[in-house]
Formats: structure tokens, C-alpha cells, sequence
DNA sequence: ACTCAATTATTCCACGTGGAATAGTCGGGC
DNA sequence: GCCCGACTATTCCACGTGGAATAATTGAGT
């Protein structure tokens, strides 16, 4: 299966799903949602037929046959392959261990703020303060949720993650705009 | 203009650049590498052109001529145009609004780190403690580099924000990391 | 009973990225 | 004086994503 090919986002998630049971792309959609993934990757149903579709190719996953409701379009399911239980292992640990930078947005509108005068940048910044901290509650209130459930730790620890790396943004964030808005840097 | 079309990254750093004065793809490439801009995006000189070419469709920059040295590839020659400053700032100051999420993908791979051992997930978080550590180091080798030359603070903010991120990841991890070691969280 | 909206389920196209291919030129070592 | 590798400069193709299009079906309200 000449590792090359490293999973994507989506590829993972769809392999980890058909790791639990047998099912059809549209079925993964739903279930995807339900589980709130979408808060780890970007969720399209369109790109999940191509994700199947390019798994098979490699081999990771098999049609295990198609049924049609009624008049409605066919549906095809898939199950995973033995090479892909080891792809998604490998995928995982190898996501786990990697120190490739990513390049979110922000940093780059940052070091590019110095185009605008400081009343905007602090306007702007305020904005995004607002919505930071509205992610940050959901989070929270989605940790409430899960730990209501008692659900084992290992489940959720993303959730924890990602509060910690929200809540040093938003902390970050509010030094900045106070240091602009009392020309602790100028601009 | 139809605001429209958001700006890539890298259609925005472009812009910037022709903001300060007009020049040719490769020198553009050239310059962002010089300054270390690879740090805030991805470069690649393919990308560069045809982020150009976008970017004179919609009329944010014009081709100032073609010129050509002894027997090398013709350089067509960009300037920024006034919809075009008009689009670098509006671009930016969306952008530092922006508070939708991006999907960074080592959140993922925690959420689906429960499919490993537990010795895997630690070896692998290990790996990847080492490369972030020298990711901070590089980080502050620059910020020192920078502020030896006494350029303004809000030239290279960025730097410190990058950095502020980093810590945090990387306190987080140690943290995790440990309590999985000790049975903190079971597995 | 009727209609409008949401859901089910998939296909397809346009766009942006990344990497390879190309091809000429310059500088350094032998 | 010659060759090799790095740099200059651009083009092109393959891939993955995201959104629109399609089309049938169920459910909710009137």
C-alpha cells in the first residue's frame, strides 16, 4: 500500500467511522454532524463521496453492496479493509507526532495590521474578541455535556485542548488591543 | 468590485508587496522568502503566478510591461491598482474579524488518539514536543534578530503572537502527556 | 387534502494549491 | 577552460475542496 498517500482530515474520519461499523457515505454525514465533529474539520457532503471514492482506490475501504429505497437514489455502502485499520493507526499516530507548521489565517492578518490605522485594527479586533469568546462557551458547554454523560475521559480530551488554545488566544488578544488603544505600541 | 471574492493569503501578501512598490512574480517570491514570510503562509512560486493572474482579473493589479534579460523566461512587471489598495485593506481588516473557525489538524488527531495505545500516543506527542520546542527557539532567535535592528513593535507583533500559541501548545501537551504517563487519564 | 420546507442521497463543476517540468544562466571548483 | 549545481523565471497538470444542481420523499402547518 506504499504509505505514500497520507490520509486527509475527512479520509481519517471516514475510515474511523467504518472501523466501528459498516455504512453508506451519506449515513457517515449524519452521523458526523450528530457527533459535533464538524468542530475538528470541515463537513461537506459532496467531498465525502470523493473521500470513498478515493479510499476504494487505495484499497482502505470495499463496497459491500448498494440498496435503493423506494425511488430514491441508490445507496452504496462500504466497510474498511485491513490495510485501511492499519492506515488509519498510522495516519493517527503520524498526525499525533507531526510538527509541520499550519498556516492559520490570523497570524498573517496580524503582521499585515500595520496597514490600517489603529482605531480599525482595534474595531476589528474587538469583533473577533466577541466571537472567541462565544466558541469558548459553546466549548465549555459542550464539556458540561459530555461529562453530564460521564463518557470516559479519552472521549473528550480535544474538547480540553481546545479551550486551552482559545482561551490563549482570547488572552493574547485582549493584551494587544490594550496595548494599541493606550499606545503601548505605537501605530 | 463586488466585494465578493475574498483574498487568498497569498493574494494578500502579494498585494502588499506591490503596495510598497511594483515588481515581478519571482521577485515577489523572492522578497516574501527574504523576509521570512514563509513562517505566516505557504510560498511556492507556481501559486505566486497564478495568484496574479487572479488578482489582474479582478482588477486589483495591472501588468506595467514584459521585459526581458539576454535569453531568460520574459518578467511581467504588477502594480497594485486603487481597487486593489482599496481590497488589501478591507481584506485585512476582515480578515483580523474574522472569528470563524479554521481546522488545524492535531485537534483531530487527539480526538482520535483513543484508537492507539497508550505508550504510542506519549511516543508520538514526544516527537512532536521536540519539533515544536525548536519551533519556539527559531521564534525567538528572530524575535532577538528583529528587535537588534530596532524595528518598530508593530512591525513583527506577529512574532509574539506565534509564540504565545506555541507556549500554550506546548504546555498543554506536557501536561497531557503526563497524565496519561501516570494514569491521570485512563486508557 | 395540499403545499412548502427540510431531509435524503448523490453527482458534478470551478477553483486554488502544490509539485513537477522546463530551460536558460551564473558562479565555483578542478 | 569546463562542468556541475544552484538560481532565475515561468508554465502546466493532478489533486482535494466546496458549493451548486438534482431529484425524490417525508413532515409540518393550514
Amino acid at each position: 500500500m506504499l504509505k505514500s498517500t497520507a490520509l486527509t482530515p475527512l479520509g481519517m474520519s471516514a475510515l474511523a467511522l467504518l472501523a466501528e461499523r459498516p455504512m453508506h457515505p451519506y449515513e457517515m454525514y449524519q452521523l458526523l454532524i450528530a457527533r459535533k465533529e464538524d468542530r475538528l474539520l470541515k463537513i461537506r457532503p459532496g467531498t465525502l463521496y470523493h473521500a470513498l471514492g478515493r479510499l476504494e482506490e487505495h484499497g482502505l475501504v470495499q463496497v459491500t453492496g448498494t440498496e435503493r429505497q423506494g425511488n430514491r437514489p441508490e445507496r452504496t455502502s462500504y466497510r474498511i479493509t485491513d490495510s485501511g485499520s492499519a492506515a488509519l493507526r498510522d495516519g493517527v499516530r503520524e498526525l499525533l507526532a507531526a510538527a509541520e507548521p499550519e498556516y492559520p489565517a490570523f497570524p498573517l492578518a496580524v503582521s499585515q495590521a500595520h496597514n490600517l490605522p489603529a482605531d480599525v485594527v482595534v474595531e476589528a479586533l474587538d469583533q473577533r474578541l466577541a466571537g472567541l469568546r462565544e466558541r469558548l462557551t459553546e466549548l465549555q458547554a459542550s464539556e458540561r455535556a459530555v461529562r453530564a454523560k460521564a463518557l470516559p475521559a479519552k472521549i473528550w480530551v480535544d474538547l480540553d485542548f481546545q479551550q486551552t488554545m482559545l482561551g490563549a488566544e482570547i488572552a493574547w488578544m485582549e493584551n494587544f488591543t490594550e496595548r494599541i488603544s493606550t499606545g503601548g505600541i505605537d501605530w
